[in-house]
DNA sequence: AACTATTTATAAGA
DNA sequence: TTCTTATAAATAGTT
């Protein structure tokens, strides 16, 4: 629906379809996630890609409103006999797991700032301070990781220089060793590069206030 | 998305709310198919109306795409017997349940700012966004609450001292009307307090621009 | 990944 | 409800 109408079908060229499918799969979700908003709709959406990849969508949780439509599109027939003892224990497993799966739902959607009419000043001010909390934990790590990563990047950098350093003055030395081998005996290309290398920084070399300058 | 933008949350009309469910269920399931054709994906859509009512739409059947799902999300170790249909549908939903279940619960515990050294810098910025998200609808809705309350206590208030006012004229006439009763004949408390109270001003007054100034 | 000319979806009004 | 229509949103093709 833009530059030109197109038709509805299958889309041939590869590339266009995988990119037509991110566009439109991202759409979709969005609608999705609108009507279900809005209008106060449960909704799962399942997508599964040409490729086989899994995407999936739900306002609540995908189990949730899979068993919802099971119980809505089934009648269980189990009316004329009584459940055995492991049939009962099963189902109140069942019936827990769910109830978590639900109370964590309703959780998370209220840390995302959703759902929040039910709740009174109190439950807003502790939910408030719950966020206050998280995101001050997640921005000093995530700050710390940024920190990190920085002077990581400057430490590599600043030996990348010594290096450099160390290979450029090898370079200017080069014709003096040359001419001393030369002046000594013929030798072996090997012994060369073992001259070479006799001025290699010690390893482990660690000097993070060593600033690094990029272009 | 038309005459006027609006906002994505839940539409308080019930009946302007119904209306927008079946235009945009409608548009909704529209979008999938027009991706499930044009990219070749199978998709199952479930959207349950406020009132419960299931509308459903499938690429190629839900049931189908349900199926391909549980299969996707977990590995059965199926020892040395095949168990029967009904088992696996069990134990797949018990094992869907008990990953949803964790999942939900690593998610508390990083949008709470714990568990957070698995994380890298990407997934820490986009927790960051979610919680800043949260925490901004959260208090926007406690400060609503706050001031909604402050006006409800500040009607109540001025309605109160309307009611003083009322109250306290009417015990500056209650002598006149004592007199009056006396001069013309005894007369029973009974109809003095129907007296009294003529004056009520009607109910349903509302007059939330008046001040209430407390001490 | 962006951009933008079009098409499509839809909010409000009738 | 259904139709209309002005406007918002999605997106096909391009860069």
């Amino acid at each position: 629906m833009a530059r030109k109408k197109i038709q509805i079908k299958k889309i041939d060229n590869v590339a266009a379809r995988q990119v037509t499918f991110s566009k439109r799969r991202k759409g979709l979700f969005k609608k999705a996630h609108e009507l279900s908003t809005l209008c106060d709709a449960e909704i799962a959406l399942l997508v599964f890609s040409a490729t086989g990849k899994l995407f999936e969508y739900s306002s609540t949780s995908t189990w949730q409103v899979i068993e919802r439509r099971n119980l809505e599109s089934e009648r269980f027939d189990r009316l004329d006999t009584i459940p055995s003892l492991e049939l009962q224990l099963e189902s109140s497993t069942y019936a827990m797991l769910s109830k978590e799966v639900a109370e964590k739902t309703q959780e998370l959607r209220q840390l995302r700032g959703e759902e929040l009419q039910g709740l009174d000043l109190e439950e807003l001010k502790h939910l408030e301070k719950l966020l206050e909390g998280g995101l001050s934990q997640v921005t000093k790590t995530k700050d710390e990781r940024c920190m990190k990563e920085i002077s990581t990047l400057k430490r590599k950098g600043a030996e990348l220089m010594e290096e450099n350093q160390l290979l450029k003055q090898q370079m200017e030395n080069l014709p003096h060793v040359v001419e001393a081998v030369v002046a000594h005996q013929g030798q072996s290309s090997e012994s060369i590069a073992h001259v070479q290398r006799s001025g290699d920084p010690p390893q482990g070399y660690n000097s993070s206030d060593v600033s690094l300058r990029l272009g």
